[in-house]
Parts: C-alpha cells; structure tokens; sequence
DNA sequence: TGGCTGTATATTGTCGACAATATACGACGT
DNA sequence: ACGTCGTATATTGTCGACAATATACAGCCA
C-alpha cells in the first residue's frame, strides 16, 4: 500500500547550482540574446545573488562555450554563424552516429520499451504538433539512443553540443522538414538499434544527420548573406 | 632587417587563468593523484592566492570533468578505471575519425608540411626516444590533423578528452607499443590525409585507435582484476 | 581634424569574513 | 556492542569591499 506522503523533500540545490541553470535557460531560450554583452552585476541584481555566485556560474557556462569570457571588460552571449552551425552538424553526425552503433551494441532488453516510446512520441509530435513539438520530440529520441549508449562521456559531450544547438534552434533558424520525412529518417535508425545491427544503426546516425544538416545550413547561409552580417 | 627587442612582453593573464593551468597540470600529471580528496584551502594556501580564485579554476576544471564536485564536503582528482578508459578510447576513435575525414578535405596546401613534420617528429621519436616521448609525439600528431580539420568545436571537445586520455597515460598504465607498428599504423592515415581521401583518412583514423584501444583496455582490466579495485 | 595623453568610469578579479552544509566524533541508552 | 542523537569541526557557499584592468571620454597639440 503506498501512503501519499503530505510532505514533500525540499529541494537541496545551491543558489550556485540554481543560478547556473537559470542562465543556462535563458541562454539557450533567447531570454539573453546570443551576442550581448552581459555583466556580473547585472545578473547578480536580476537573479537575487552575490556576483560571486554569478561568477561561479558564468565560469562553467564559458567552459561549455554558451558564454565568452573578456577578462576585466565582461561576458558575452555565444553567437552562432554559418561556420558554426556547420560544426554543430558535423560533430552531431558523429556523436549521434557513435551513440547509433554503441545503443545497437550494448542496450539492455529491458530499454527497448523506452526507445519504442521515444519513436512512437515522435510519430504523435509529427501527427498533431507544433514545429517545437516536433524538434523536441527528435531530440528526445536522440537522447534516448545516446543514453542507450551507456557512455557517460558521450552523453556529456552529446549535452554540450545539444544545448547549443538547442540555442540554434530556438533563435528561430530551424528549419520546419516535411514530417513524414523526419518519420522516414528515424524509423531505420530505431528498427536498426532495436535490431542490434551496429554498423547500420551507426551509419544513418550520422547520416541522417548530414541530409537534414545540408539543407539547413544552406538555409543559414542565405540568411546570412541576406542579413549582410 | 629584424631588431632584437630587449623588452619581452609581461605576461597579462589573470591568477585564476594562472591557477587553472596550474591545477590542470597538477592533475594531468599525476602530482594531485586520481581519486584525491582535494580542499579549496589547502590548494589556495599552496598556489598562494585566495580561496575564491581556486574556486573559480575548479569549477572550470570540474566542468571539464577533471574534479567531482561535492557541494559543501569536497572536491576529488577524476580517477579512471576501465569504464572510463574504454569511454575515452571509443569517444577518441570517433572524435580523430572525424577529424581525419575534414584535414583531408579541408587542410590548405600551407598546412601539409606542418603534418608532415608531425609525422618526421613521430618517426624520430620512434627512432631514439623514450616511450613518453612516443606518445608525445603521437599525440601531437594527431592534434595536428585535428588542426587541419578546421573545426573549432572538434578541437575543443578533442582537447577536453586528450586532457583525461593524458591523465590515463601519465598514470603509468600506458602500454609501450611495437614502435614499427605505431609508424605502420599512422603514416597511412597521413598519407591519406594529404591525398584528400577522406573516406580513407576518416576509417584509418577511428580504426587505428579500436585495434591499439583494445590491446590496452585487455591491460587495464587485467590490472584492475590484479588490484581487487 | 586627427592623434595622443591623462583621467574617469564600468566591470571583473581577488580578498577575507560570515553563513550553510556535510561529516566526524562522543555520549548515552538498549 | 550497536544504534541514535547532539555537538563539534572542516569545508564549501556566499557576501560585500577593495584591487586590477579595459574602455570611454575629454583635453591638448600639431
């Protein structure tokens, strides 16, 4: 018999750990606009903090290239261009094609019933949702297959890259793919992780990756030459 | 004609850039041992700065995965045991094929003696010098083809894993191969790499590493199994 | 008008002190 | 002897203030 317990755990996070998401958020969100110049003081006020605990968390967001640091002078939001959506892609191919073979290889039976669910969210994001719906969707899936992996270090890698791409994609340069092609795209990948074929489940990892990759950043570019920056 | 300038630049890097080469060092090299239960007060009374810029370096290095963090208890020194190893070794096959498919593609003509320099370095330390001096030069080369893939993000995460791949290897559990066979195994990869296959250049990358990673990662597990860790 | 110099200002870097938390240790009861 | 509770201690988390540095701006001179 399971009792409701009234109380709940309070949370144990420190205002350190609280405010390194908080930025991390309104980073990638767009709360904070990639290439603005942010200070200490600044966040310090709106966040309720010392600006030591901002400095804490600005530290770790520079290690994960969301924020550059100019030593005396302040911190600013990472800003993504055409050579940087093209590394995005380029390492996602490889990261995901990685965690495509590695997922086929090694995932325990009793994961296959998460995989199955992320693919089958995924169909339902491309029935009836929104473009978010959908991009959220792809990424989780992805996620699962990486976590599927069981390689702490490509899940972490994968996360840096993710959240940055993530920025990409909420600054409203993604491109909306017609969904039965994402569908298409995915439903290999999965029946060959499912399938424990590593050499397969690896390669339209990556490439997956690279078909989609090239029509968005042709698209990037155009934009980029149109916006004459 | 070139004046020799009797005024060297002063070096203007902040103490806490300072500190976290410092510590960086100190952990790679094995001087902080893997596994050490390290204090913010001890290593500010040892580098001689305040307690705050310790802090800072180590949530970059923690960032980098090179201290756990234990919020109000601790820090400790990464240490890695044959999870971790294999995590590097696929993580760097996946990571140098990558690189190895974009220097073939990309390097500019400039760039070919820088590589095949790096390749003279590899053969000579092969020829006379210590094995530290093989990996050395190994490695180097190999972040030259990383260089020459054009691609700061793949630096960066390649960067990240070399520190934890040199921790590995400075903590005495390197395996001394068959020089002939380092050279066997790397001049194709270059030769490849200057012949723009990046087909070629991108498998003989990732595969050199799984056919050496292997041989190691049976070394390390046995050593593990010896030291009932 | 443009370039150089000096000063002011804004912000980060660093400091030492106080607050928060985890862990160790001793005392007590069963 | 073991488990629980309370206190002490060690260390990190956070604070506000002072120091260091980059940048902006004003004044002066050619």
């Amino acid at each position: 018999m399971t009792a409701v317990d009234p109380l709940r755990p309070v949370e144990r996070r420190s205002a350190e750990a609280r405010a390194l998401e908080a930025l991390r958020d309104a980073i990638v969100s767009g709360g904070l606009a990639q290439g603005s110049r942010i200070t200490e003081i600044d966040l310090s006020n709106r966040l309720d903090v010392s600006r030591a605990t901002v400095r804490s968390a600005l530290h770790t967001l520079a290690a994960e290239g969301l924020v550059i640091q100019t030593p005396y002078a302040g911190w600013a939001v990472l800003s993504l261009g055409p050579d940087d959506v093209w590394e995005l892609l380029t390492l996602r191919a490889s990261l995901e094609g990685l965690a495509g073979r590695l997922a086929a290889e090694r995932h325990a039976d009793s994961e296959r019933p998460r995989l199955e669910a992320a693919m089958d969210d995924l169909r339902a994001a491309c029935m009836n949702g929104t473009p978010d719906e959908v991009a959220e969707a792809d990424f989780r899936l992805h996620e699962t297959i990486v976590a599927l992996a069981g390689h702490g270090r490509l899940s972490e890698h994968y996360r840096r890259l993710r959240t940055q791409v993530r920025l990409h994609i909420n600054a409203g340069d993604a491109l909306v793919f017609d969904k039965s092609e994402i569908i298409g795209q995915h439903e290999p990948i999965v029946r060959a992780v499912l399938a424990r074929d590593a050499a397969l489940a690896g390669s339209l990892s990556e490439q997956h990756n690279l078909t989609e990759g090239q029509l968005l950043l042709d698209r990037v570019e155009a934009d980029f030459a149109m916006s004459g920056a």
